[in-house]
DNA sequence: ACCATAGGAGACGTTACTTCA
DNA sequence: GGTGAAGTAACGTCTCCTATG
């Protein structure tokens, strides 16, 4: 077991694409604070100022260390704290857009043409085995120890990104690559949307299913406003459908008074279908969402500025 | 100031491996 | 022991942003 369900942290954000978490953490990204998480949202609780204090955002240009080889890392065991130039040469080749991958092409050629660069060789060293073994086994998978999983659960409560210095530091202490922290890292973002899509996703069904229910309602309703006014009878003596009343001229609630001669007027429902006269439109005035749902009104401001 | 280019970083989709029922 | 599903580490590619000339 790697990762406990509620270290997932449901309350995370949906960020929409064009912009990128790491330009503007907070202009794009849509947040749902909900109960079942156990543990505050791990953007929400992001305190980026003390982090980037701590850790801060190295200038490109000095780390733009070049590979030239990586030898060094032939039979080292990936879960020996590597050294402090190890590390800093893996920093800079961390991007899987490097120089290096952009230029390595598709695994399956790579394979195919025998896999006999970089990228090998440092998958050949995290697991600590040669040259020749890992012509036969393509790709082996380290599973990370419930400690350096933990450490970097925690740490991504806190920042759910890593500057080159942040990664360098928590690669060292959790005695992995920095290229391995950052995969992690990538990873468990796309698990944060991922879980964050399918509440979201949970959330619009239940809004679908409740407009749904309230336009049921709401025609059957007409449909008995209908009926009654073809019972002339009927329809004077009905009580009001409900207990708030309405004037129609000056669009009033009123407090309800004993049945009248003249129709009561529900607020739910716009009585014009009964008036097939009637010129001005009035918009129906409802709420979809049941009370006891919070309306993430984020969500709808995303959804806006999308339509 | 504007433009082209290179490189870094994150998002996203996919693959391959591990674990477990 | 075999198998399929789920989880996840690792990878490839795309896009965006920034620095540089």
């Amino acid at each position: 077991m790697m990762v406990e369900k509620e270290d997932l942290g449901l309350s995370l954000s949906l960020s929409f694409p064009e912009k990128r978490a790491v330009s503007n953490p907070s202009s794009n990204v849509l947040h749902l604070n909900l109960s079942s998480s156990p543990s505050p949202s791990p953007f929400s609780i992001i305190n980026r100022s003390s982090w980037t204090d701590a850790f801060p955002s190295s200038d490109r240009s000095s780390e733009t260390c070049r590979v030239e080889t990586r030898s060094f890392l032939k039979g080292i065991d990936v879960n020996c704290l590597p050294t402090a130039g190890d590390a800093e040469e893996e920093a800079g080749v961390s991007s899987p857009n490097s120089t290096i991958s952009s230029v390595s092409g598709k695994r399956s050629e790579r394979e195919a043409t025998g896999g006999s660069d970089d990228h090998d060789i440092e998958r050949a060293s995290s697991r600590g085995i040669s040259d020749e073994e890992d012509a036969e086994n393509s790709r082996k998978k380290l599973r990370l120890s419930k400690d350096q999983s933990a450490i970097l659960e925690e740490s991504f409560k806190e920042h759910n990104t890593l500057n080159p210095k942040q990664k360098m530091a928590l690669a060292k202490r959790l005695g992995l690559r920095p290229r391995q922290v950052e995969v992690w890292f990538q990873n468990r973002r796309a698990r944060t949307k991922l879980k964050q899509t399918e509440v979201d996703c949970e959330f619009l069904k239940r809004c679908c299913e409740n407009l749904t229910e309230e336009n049921r309602r709401l025609q059957k309703e007409v449909q008995e406003l209908r009926a009654l006014k073809l019972s002339p009878q009927l329809y004077m003596q009905m009580t009001p459908p409900t207990t708030l009343t309405m004037c129609p001229s000056c669009e009033r609630v009123a407090v309800p008074s004993a049945p009248s001669s003249a129709p009561q007027l529900s607020t739910a429902v716009d009585p014009r279908p009964l008036q097939m006269g009637s010129a001005q439109p009035r918009p129906i005035t409802f709420n979809p969402w049941p009370a006891s749902t919070p309306i993430p009104h984020r969500l709808f401001d995303a959804l806006q500025s999308r339509s």
